[in-house]
RNA sequence: CGGAGAGUAGCUCAGCCCGGUAGAGCACUGCCUUCGGGAGGCAGGGGCCGGAGGUUCGAAUCCUCUCUCUCCGACCA
């Protein structure tokens, strides 16, 4: 029995079923699964893969904005988490709390906690109170600042609802934390670091985002301002990628960081945080999945190119073989921005169709594919993940080679590109009044995905009680743009007289 | 945390109403034939039916509790 090849590799497509779509072509691609351990999940090689490139790239740009990498115990007193209010206001619904230290055997051979700890201790969902703790004892002047760290760690956050990538109880970050002499010096940090998110995740990840400030309900707790980047995914939502806090003398009151200034007096720092998650695969996988499973930008993939010998029975299989470890160390001579491109040959003893589609899937930007034919006639066989509809063609080996760096910058600009068409083409803003800002997010689908609709820019009168109006169409401000057009304009919730433009859209 | 649905082979599921100790397709293993393409044939391996109790001579099937997942809602730096 024969059973018909689908049309496409992921099934459901994005059309028929989004969100199941999703939660497909996180496991079709390799990225990550879900563990049996409630709302945690497994990161897989090709995931995994992809953050550490994320890590790298990052890490790199902490450093040349003068960070260093510390490393803070993931336990965290609860004395130390309730210093400062509007962060246990924010935070306390969601805490993993260790209350016990060590496990014994009761009447039945069972495993029970035991041991109550004096004090119980949280797992962090976030650092500020800890780190906090320690720069009180580090600074003592102001030559003592800027205090610029950074560290990458695992949070926990017990959420209610998980979403494999974008919301689960434990994921990987970075956390920076800064403290400073001025509240200038902190708002620069604040937006220079914002400005680092930004031209990483458009640069690097292909992902075009809109900066800007959270409004005060959107607020990290314990934040002075947040300002956020905001990604559109394929079905019109809005994903926070990344956020940086200016946290004024929140924490450093709480955590009494306090230094002798200039003129002799003791003043409090003002902090900053900024971060981004394991949460930005999710964003990438929305952003530039297909039907057929994931495209991988080339800056960010693990794999940029896959070489796949096509192994017959009748093949000169080390004639192949060899042919394929030269490509690669001829591709590995070659670079994408000045680093080694990333080469990966696939030798498992599996059917070569099967690999094919497993790359495909994953989303390697380029796969070779090397048989007897290719080395008889100089040629390599080249599949353009993000052209599959293209289907093969046939490059003159040196060709290939030589064109590989410029190739994978091609690829990355087209990825962008398409994504940044598709947000331009869900941007709504010539919504002017209620009747109409209604209508958009209440329509039916109009040829796109489920869900979202898009983003609506449209002027705001700036009174948080008008928001109570968006609840019925579970839309929100994702973010004031930095790029305000200063017009004057009519608020799109009150009719109001308004100058300021917001983001109204569904989020993540 | 509230409402709904679902947990049976690695995956997708049938069996459950009308209890009699487990099946299909795909995947996996072996052999053969194929193969520039998500192959075909034959032969195999693999599950104590999410977990714990209970009813019964006997439970995947009935009852209770519990865990997990999915969807909707509340919540969500």
């Amino acid at each position: 029995m024969s059973t018909k090849a689908p049309k496409t590799a992921i099934s459901p497509t994005r059309a028929e079923n989004y969100n199941e779509w999703y939660q497909k072509i996180v496991r079709a691609s390799d990225i990550a699964e879900l563990s049996g351990v409630r709302g945690c999940q497994i990161l897989k090689a090709w995931g995994y893969g992809t953050w550490e490139q994320m890590q790298h790239d990052l890490d790199r740009r902490f450093k040349d904005t003068g960070h260093e990498n510390y490393y803070f115990p993931m336990y965290i007193p609860i004395s130390y988490f309730q210093r400062e209010a509007d962060h246990v206001e924010g935070f306390a619904k969601e805490m993993a709390v260790v209350t016990h230290h060590r496990l014994t055997k009761n009447a039945d051979g069972k495993l029970v906690p035991d041991g109550e700890l004096e004090e119980p201790l949280i797992i962090r969902p976030t650092s500020e109170t800890i780190i906090g703790e320690s720069m009180s004892k580090w600074i003592q002047s102001y030559r003592d600042l800027p205090l610029l760290l950074n560290q990458w760690a695992n949070v926990s956050r017990w959420e209610m609802r998980p979403r494999i990538l974008l919301r689960t109880a434990e994921f990987l970050w970075q956390e920076g934390h800064t403290a400073h002499e001025t509240k200038d010096d902190a708002m620069r940090e604040t937006t220079q670091m914002l400005e680092v998110y930004r031209a990483f995740c458009e640069d690097v990840l292909a992902i075009p985002v809109i900066t800007g400030e959270k409004i005060a309900a959107e607020r990290f707790p314990g934040a002075v301002n947040t300002y956020c980047i905001e990604a559109m995914m394929q079905d019109g939502r809005a994903l926070q990628a990344g956020t940086s806090h200016y946290l004024g003398h929140s924490f450093a009151k709480a955590c009494t960081i306090q230094f002798q200034s200039r003129t002799g007096s003791l003043d409090y720092v003002h902090t900053t945080s900024w971060g981004v998650s394991t949460r930005l695969l999710g964003a990438l996988v929305m952003t530039h999945g297909d039907d057929n499973g994931m495209k991988m930008p080339p800056r960010i993939a693990p794999y940029q190119v896959v070489i796949i010998p096509i192994l017959r029975e009748d093949s000169p299989k080390e004639e192949i073989m060899t042919a394929c470890e030269k490509l690669k160390a001829d591709l590995l001579n070659e670079t994408l921005d000045g680093q080694p491109v990333r080469v990966k040959i696939d030798s498992r003893d599996i059917q070569s169709s099967e690999k094919r589609w497993d790359w495909i899937k994953k989303g390697a930007p380029l796969i070779v594919e090397i048989g007897a034919k290719d080395i008889a006639s100089g040629k390599v066989c080249v599949t353009r993940r993000d052209k599959l509809e293209d289907g093969k063609r046939f490059d003159e080996r040196g060709t290939f080679v030589g064109n590989i760096g410029l190739e994978l910058a091609t690829i990355q600009q087209a990825l962008f590109d398409t994504a940044a068409a598709f947000r331009a083409s869900r941007l709504v803003r010539d919504i002017k009044d209620w009747a109409a800002f209604e209508a958009y997010f209440s329509k039916d689908e109009d040829g796109g995905f489920t869900g979202g609709q898009g983003f609506v820019r449209a002027k705001w009168c700036g009174d948080e009680t008008s928001l109570t109006k968006l609840d019925v169409l579970g839309v929100t401000v994702r973010c004031i743009p930095f790029d305000q057009d200063g017009c004057e304009g009519v608020c799109v919730l009150t009719g109001r007289p308004a100058t300021l433009e917001v983001i109204f859209a569904r989020a993540y």
